[in-house]
RNA sequence: GGGCGAUUAGCUCAGCUGGGAGAGCGCCUGCCUUACAAGCAGGAUGUCGGCGGUUCAAUCCCGUCAUCGCCCACCA
């Protein structure tokens, strides 16, 4: 067998590209159908045309990426399916920037302008996306990707509103929504950020239109009082009984409103009197409808003031209207005072500026049945939050809903189904464009100028992208798919809604298992953010680790429930592990060189071989469970941990006793274990570094097929073999204390010493001890071990005490004899102090009577070992003394 | 105003069902040992936020306080 070349340096950037290439060329990624078989699919969080790849995508796309790729391995049909969300408001949001610059306003252009404008502006970071997901190694099945204005989902979305329409849970009305006048639409409740600013609060009177009194009023936004339609009181306040019925002159407007009583109103806050603005405050509407109140919307689209106001503040911008408003009051003799407060104040989730409560016709879906099945499935188990303490927030929110305002006064974005006869008003609502008007027969037939919140074609998603409305195969066979991977910022607006619909419409859950990652954040643990500019690239990271080193380290630091904090050094290592795994391979492919392979199986295995076998089998097992519980960190970790310790620091440093020995046939054997090993280790790598495994089991003789679909090693209780483990334990504790020895008398690496082992005679490991003495010899660099019966007291050794055993080694002569009493000193306090708590433990009644067998049998175990342990360095210390 | 989470080594964090505290980075010592100096070997470091309680036994369970963070909520 010739040596396969390894270059001498890990370089990722020579082979991913070339490597995701032939991955898709071979269609690795496609699902591997097994008819009545239940496969693993996922469909991912379809990122925003808005823009490209952020770290959380990164993350996001990461975890699914080693899900797939494990359940991919372990034979179960695997389908991930990839996509783009057109993003509404906020991809129109960034076209009308780009316009701004030039001076212009979506008017301007037109909507059809509009529209292929932004097109132009999604193709094109749906490229940018696509190439990032194929740089990270995504191995979603590009096939079936799609988009959320595609014509498949577009169908869905049109089906989805007519029905609801007709099962009377959508509707259109005249409310209060939220309205961003700076984006110019309504927004659903959950798209509204409250933030916690510094205010005002305006105090200012009323006076009775008699002139008898006048009332104080309080606000933080004064210049609503230009749509003032009322006041209210406590029906119970004394203070003002007598006034109820009695009407107040508006200042600043020559309108007369009434005093009304409503037991909203709190006595005890305030003055008791609240102002009454049902177009722009919720409670105020409340208040309206209960008495019948006129609703004076006072607001135009773009958040100045109408013409419903008072000539001067006519065009105002809300704040200028309230500077003036305070103003007029003052000069009027009306104001009282303004005192600072803290209030929460409603932001646009897209463009961030304040939003407002505006009066005005939009379409709402009723939420509570669709949220009665939601909570239902939920209870039933259909649906599992990993971790669980998501499940509250998402009861919590159902619980609490309200309906749902879906119109938005945009342009992309799903065009609402209806049609308006502009000769009798019928209005139509059809899942195709009608030709005439149903009533009339006109022709002259409008379609609603809005479009659909985004959200509305997003919750579809887990089923429309497998061919819903169609009963499409795929649509049979991998609807429900199994999990959800997303961050908690999203629960509300995406997860709950798709588990609604998806409920109401093809009457099951749309995956089984929501797991919830953190958000990705820097070191500080600040939210990654351009305006921070503390964002980290993905691609940056590519380019300098490798997709490797990027996936590993964010699996490796994802813990359950916990954000993960990043900075740019972070991924070090997951690229010093990626180097390890490169240089364990080259030194085993490079000791192929004129060796003969054998057939694994019939291979003979010494200890060390078993022993690694056991090891790789546990980690297996420990994989499978971490993925199970969505605990990437463990598994990552269990990984590592196997990888680094137990193969390269182990295993591969004995080998060196078989593959640098003079004897050929020897060599064949271990090569042959090895290079087994080696592509057992790379498969358990594999779903948390796809490249590098893939580019080396490739060079591994005899693997012509791509580790993508290759089988995962299983959990195989038959190679179990804790005896072994136990033994190898030992033996690596021996070999360290006699390491740390070495290293602590600066003996140095060069200079073989000469070892002595004593084992007591019930010592278990005594066999494995003598049958591996050249392991050990090699291990610590020793010139000879011999095993003896009793302490050669005249040789003037160093003692090493083990549980079980001794080691005598011939360093008396290097060893600083005060330093070693010293130390050995030391030890037997450290130890002293433990022997001190087990034997209180078991002189306690209590202890022998309540605890576990099992625990006590430990504790007496651990004295006895500790009261030899400890004799033994007094003895050692005499020994020195002497 | 409700609800949730966090508090463990200098830093960032693991620690799943209570039984002698862990990782990565950083630090100290010695090594360019023919896979790897992005490495090897060895080492130091913690009143597991405070106070109570349950228990034979608490980093882990309960209560409480403190600090920080997040989510939800219409109090003018």
């Amino acid at each position: 067998m010739k040596a396969t070349e390894l270059e001498k340096t890990f370089d990722p950037e020579k082979f991913e590209d070339r490597i995701y290439k032939s991955n898709l060329e071979k269609k690795e990624f496609l699902p591997r159908i097994k008819k009545g078989e239940r496969p693993f699919v996922i469909v991912i969080p379809p990122p925003n045309v808005t823009g490209v790849l952020h770290m959380g995508h990164g993350l996001n796309n990461s975890l699914q990426d080693v899900l797939i790729r494990y359940y991919r391995m372990n034979g179960v049909p695997t389908l991930w399916v990839p996509g783009t969300d057109h993003a509404g408001i906020a991809t129109q949001n960034v076209v009308e920037r780009k316009l701004a610059k030039q001076g212009l306003k979506r008017h301007d252009l037109g909507r059809e302008k509009f529209l292929e404008k932004t097109w132009e502006v999604s193709d094109e970071h749906h490229e940018i996306i696509t190439k990032q997901l194929h740089k990270i190694g995504c191995s979603c099945d590009w096939t079936r990707e799609r988009f959320t204005l595609d014509e498949g989902l577009s169908n869905a979305v049109r089906e989805v509103f007519v029905s609801l329409y007709e099962r009377d849970l959508i509707y259109k009305g005249k409310y209060l929504v939220n309205w961003c006048g700076s984006c110019g639409t309504a927004l659903a409740d959950d798209e509204v950020d409250h933030l916690e600013l510094g205010g005002k609060m305006y105090n200012y009177y009323y006076p009775l239109e008699d002139g008898t009194d006048k009332l104080q009023v309080a606000t933080t936004r004064p210049e609503t009082m230009l749509g003032d339609t009322a006041v209210a009181v406590n029906p119970e306040d004394e203070r003002y009984k007598k006034y109820i019925g009695k009407k107040i002159k508006l200042p600043l407007t020559d309108r007369l409103i009434p005093i009304v009583a409503d037991s909203y109103v709190d006595k005890e806050f305030g003055t008791g009197v609240v102002k009454v603005t049902p177009a722009h405050d919720p409670n105020d509407w409340a208040i309206s409808e209960r008495h019948g109140l006129e609703k004076m919307n006072i607001l135009n689209e773009d958040a100045t003031l109408n013409s419903n106001v008072p000539e001067k503040y006519r065009g105002m911008k809300v704040l200028d209207a309230r500077n003036a408003v305070v103003e007029d009051l003052k000069t009027q003799g009306f104001y009282i005072k303004d005192t600072p407060i803290k209030h929460s104040v409603g932001h646009c989730y897209r463009c961030h500026n304040v939003v407002e409560p505006y009066l005005s016709e939009q379409w709402f879906v009723k939420m509570k049945p669709l949220a009665e099945k939601a909570l239902d499935a939920w209870k039933r188990g259909e649906v599992v939050f990993y971790p669980k303490k998501w499940e509250n927030t998402y009861k919590h929110w159902l619980e609490n809903i309200k309906d749902w305002c879906i119109s938005r006064q945009i342009w992309w974005g799903h065009r609402i189904p209806v049609w308006y006869c502009s000769d009798c008003s019928k209005m139509i609502v059809a899942r195709t464009a009608p030709e005439k008007c149903l009533d009339c027969a006109s022709k002259n037939l409008k379609q609603d100028e809005d479009v659909l919140d985004t959200w509305f074609s997003s919750w579809l998603w887990p089923f429309s992208t497998l061919g819903w409305p169609e009963e499409t195969e795929d649509l049979k066979y991998f609807f429900p798919t199994t999990t959800l991977v997303t961050a908690y910022d999203i629960i509300f607006f995406w997860v709950a809604r798709m588990i609604m619909v998806s409920l109401e419409f093809t009457g099951k859950a749309p995956f089984r298992d929501i797991y919830i990652h953190g958000l990705v954040r820097d070191k500080f643990g600040r939210k990654m953010s351009k305006s921070l500019g503390n964002g980290i690239d993905p691609l940056e990271i590519i380019k300098e680790y490798g997709a490797d080193a990027f996936k590993f380290t964010l699996a490796f630091l994802t813990a359950q429930g916990q954000d993960v904090l990043l900075e740019h050094e972070t991924f070090k290592l997951g690229s010093k592990f990626a180097n390890k795994i490169w240089n364990a391979s080259r030194y085993i492919l490079m000791n192929l060189e004129e060796r003969k392979l054998l057939d694994f199986n019939k291979t003979e295995k010494n200890d060390i071989d078993r022993w690694i076998i056991h090891r790789l089998n546990e980690t297996t097992l420990d994989v499978e469970k971490a993925i199970k519980s969505y605990r990437f960190n463990d598994a990552a970790k269990s990984v590592y941990e196997y990888f680094w310790d137990d193969f390269c620091d182990w295993y591969i440093e004995a080998s060196k006793l078989s593959l640098y020995s003079n004897d050929p046939g020897e060599k064949d054997r271990a090569i042959t274990v090895l290079l087994h090993l080696l592509s057992q280790s790379l498969k358990l790598l594999h779903p948390f570094l796809s490249f590098i495994t893939e580019e080396i089991y490739l060079k591994i003789p005899g693997n012509e097929e791509s580790i993508v679909n290759s089988a995962y090693p299983v959990f195989d209780g038959s190679k179990k073999d804790d005896k072994l483990d136990a033994n190898m334990t030992l033996l690596k504790d021996a070999i360290t204390r006699v390491r740390t020895l070495r290293s602590e008398f600066t003996i140095p690496p060069g200079k073989k010493i000469k070892l002595s082992i004593r084992c007591d005679n019930d010592f278990k490991a005594k066999e494995f001890f003598m049958q591996n003495k050249a392991l050990i010899s090699l291990l610590v660099s020793a010139s000879e071990v011999n095993f003896v019966d009793s302490k050669l007291t005249e040789s003037g050794d160093i003692s090493i005490a083990g549980v079980g055993y001794e080691i005598y080694a011939a360093v008396r002569d290097a060893v600083d004899v005060p330093q070693e009493i010293e130390k050995l000193k030391k030890e037997i306090e450290k130890s002293g102090k433990l022997y001190d708590r087990a034997s209180g433990k078991l002189s306690n009644p209590e202890f022998v009577n309540k605890a576990r067998p099992e625990v006590i049998e430990k504790e007496k175990t651990t004295k006895e070992e500790l009261g030899i342990h400890i004799a033994k360095m007094k003895s050692y210390i005499a020994e020195l003394q002497k």
